[in-house]
RNA sequence: CGGGGUGUAGCUCAGCCUGGUAGAGCAUUAGCUUUGGGAGCUAAGGGUCGCGAGUUCGAAUCCCGCCGCCCCGACCA
């Protein structure tokens, strides 16, 4: 008996929608497309902004903030960046209501000179304020970053992983040459790596995106690409080298120590509340979430099994005292988050809420634990030994002298447990493009495939294409190519001719 | 935006074929009992059956239109 109703191995979409349900992380909201972030998942959101908040600052870079709605004509700016975004843009035409015949209406009097449109991405807005910023080769670099909501008008929804609105932060820098910008490309690249895999346990294949997958108007696109449990990659954050693209459509240059004019060389990266649903598709069972401690909003929730008796007081007591005294430990930096369940609910119930949010360690206090100074727990991430709830008894002080290698133990164990399903779920032995058709060819209900690791002749253009529509048919695409590369290449899977790149191919969402 | 499915109480769903005025389980509220682990009994509250128009004496049920959600596809953080 799980916690949840769906398995994954019995409906993976289905089991995803139930643990964000369950887990109380978020829920549909009457605005189409969009979704109310809930306290729990939101503290999960807050905790991946304080730490990369931390480290984006420690990079040298500040926080600003842009407009949400941006002209149009901006957007208009950059040829490739039009095209890309084009389709999926929310506009803003009118700035005023009026009822007609019994049903308010933008006013038709009320209609803006100029449309704006909600940002999808701040390039072109921000691109102008770099223009007026940067004067002189001292101004460079210039590191600057902001946490915002995006809209981009999705055909089709998903919580977490694509909403029509959604937060992330985006990071805009601008440099004086390509060596710079490039390594400041590479630099976010490998923060959101080490971010990934030391805060959220997500373990990532960091590498560059093909150029059909680029970003519109990037000279080159990375990504951090994570396997949830259903085999399929999820793109868990990108960073890119702009070039000059954006520089010559919107004029940032500088004056060069010897008085020319030069344009400047440009980046931007970012990562999303997709984050989360990478989260729960690493890391939830079926009994709900695992939330892994360094981001978990509560870490040590302490339901008190209260029994409406006259020891309750005591135990309550004994309760508060435990959690204060956790909260006075320091694990990943920062102040432990312990916390006393002590709404007037059934114990039961109340373990059974924290099993499904995820919180990782949740102890079960009763009377007898109060009175032999005992902590009764149980482990979210090692939850049943078979079919049955596991639960250890520590003496008190034992347990203050644990809990923080329990929490630490436990975001190792999630890593450990995501990096061996990355790690064994990679096939390299595909020699041929027949062979990937035979493996990906034919879908039997419910079967696990990873991703494939092959070599090609990294062709561009129709070729490119070609290469996209074969992979198509199988459903499958490119992610990256991974920044590691072997010495050595086998040849082309796709056309036979000498290999000169290693590529991952994978289903993805 | 195309194909398929679906929409009835907070959640999961029955009722629809064969039209007759709203149901179950869980959840909620109250009371009693229970108490080392998703409790039991009793009672109560909660739904203009997605929205709109039609057929009909009468529509959750039949017809038409629209919308939301889910899955697949195209597109994408």
């Amino acid at each position: 008996m799980h916690a949840l109703k769906v398995t994954r191995a019995e409906d993976f979409p289905e089991w995803y929608q139930a643990i964000v349900r369950e887990a109380d992380l978020a829920e549909l909201s009457p605005t189409r497309g969009c979704m109310i972030i809930k306290p729990w998942g939101y503290g999960i959101w807050e905790r991946i902004q304080g730490e990369l908040d931390r480290r984006i600052k420690a990079a040298g870079c500040e926080n600003y903030y842009f407009p949400m709605m941006i002209p149009l004509s901006f957007i208009a700016k950059e040829a490739e960046h039009v095209d890309g975004f084009a389709k999926e843009m929310a506009v803003v035409t009118h700035h005023r209501l009026k009822a007609v015949d019994g049903t308010l209406r933008p006013d038709p009097e009320a209609e803006l000179a100029e449309p704006l449109i909600l940002r999808p991405t701040s390039e072109t807005i921000i691109g102008d304020a770099f223009s007026r910023w940067i004067k002189s080769y001292r101004d460079l670099p210039l590191m600057l970053n902001q946490w915002a909501n995006i809209v981009r008008w999705e055909m089709r929804t998903r919580m977490f992983l694509r909403t029509a609105e959604f937060l992330w932060q985006e990071g805009h820098t601008a440099h004086a040459n390509q060596t710079d910008a490039v390594a400041e490309t590479m630099r976010a690249l490998e923060m959101y790596r080490s971010f990934a895999e030391e805060f959220l346990a997500l373990p990532v294949v960091a590498g560059e995106k093909p150029e059909n997958e680029r970003f519109p108007g990037a000279v080159s696109t990375f990504s951090i690409e994570a396997m949830m449990q259903d085999g399929k990659a999820l793109q868990a954050g990108t960073s890119h080298y702009l070039g000059t693209h954006f520089a010559e459509a919107q004029n940032i240059r500088y004056q060069d120590n010897e008085g020319g004019m030069t344009l400047a060389h440009t980046t931007s990266w970012g990562v999303s509340t997709r984050l989360i649903g990478g989260v729960i598709m690493t890391h939830g069972d079926d009994d709900g979430l695992r939330a892994p401690p360094a981001i978990a909003p509560r870490q040590i929730v302490i339901v008190p099994m209260l029994r409406g008796k006259p020891e309750d007081v005591e135990l309550s007591a004994y309760c508060a005292a435990l959690a204060s005294d956790l909260s006075a430990l320091t694990v990943f930096g920062a102040p432990l988050r312990a916390f006393v369940d002590a709404k007037d609910a059934r114990p039961a119930d109340k373990r059974w809420d924290w099993v499904r949010r995820g919180a990782p360690i949740i102890c079960e206090i009763g009377p007898r634990d109060a009175a032999g100074a005992n902590v009764t727990f149980i482990k979210r991430n090692a939850l049943r030994e078979g079919e049955k709830v596991k639960s250890h008894t520590f003496s008190r002080a034992d347990f203050l002298v644990q809990a923080v290698a329990l929490l630490e133990s436990t975001q190792a164990e999630l890593f450990n447990e995501a990096k061996a399903r990355l790690e064994n779920n990679i096939r390299d032995d595909f020699a041929s493009f027949a062979d990937l058709e035979r493996y990906f060819g034919e879908d039997k209900e419910g079967e696990f495939k990873g991703w494939a690791r092959v070599h090609w002749s990294r062709p561009t253009g129709a070729a490119l294409d070609a290469v996209g529509e074969r992979l198509k048919a199988l459903k499958l695409t490119i992610r990256n190519a991974p920044l590691t590369q072997p010495s050595a290449f086998r040849p082309c899977i796709f056309s036979g001719k000498p290999g000169v790149e290693e590529i991952l191919i994978a289903r993805a969402y």
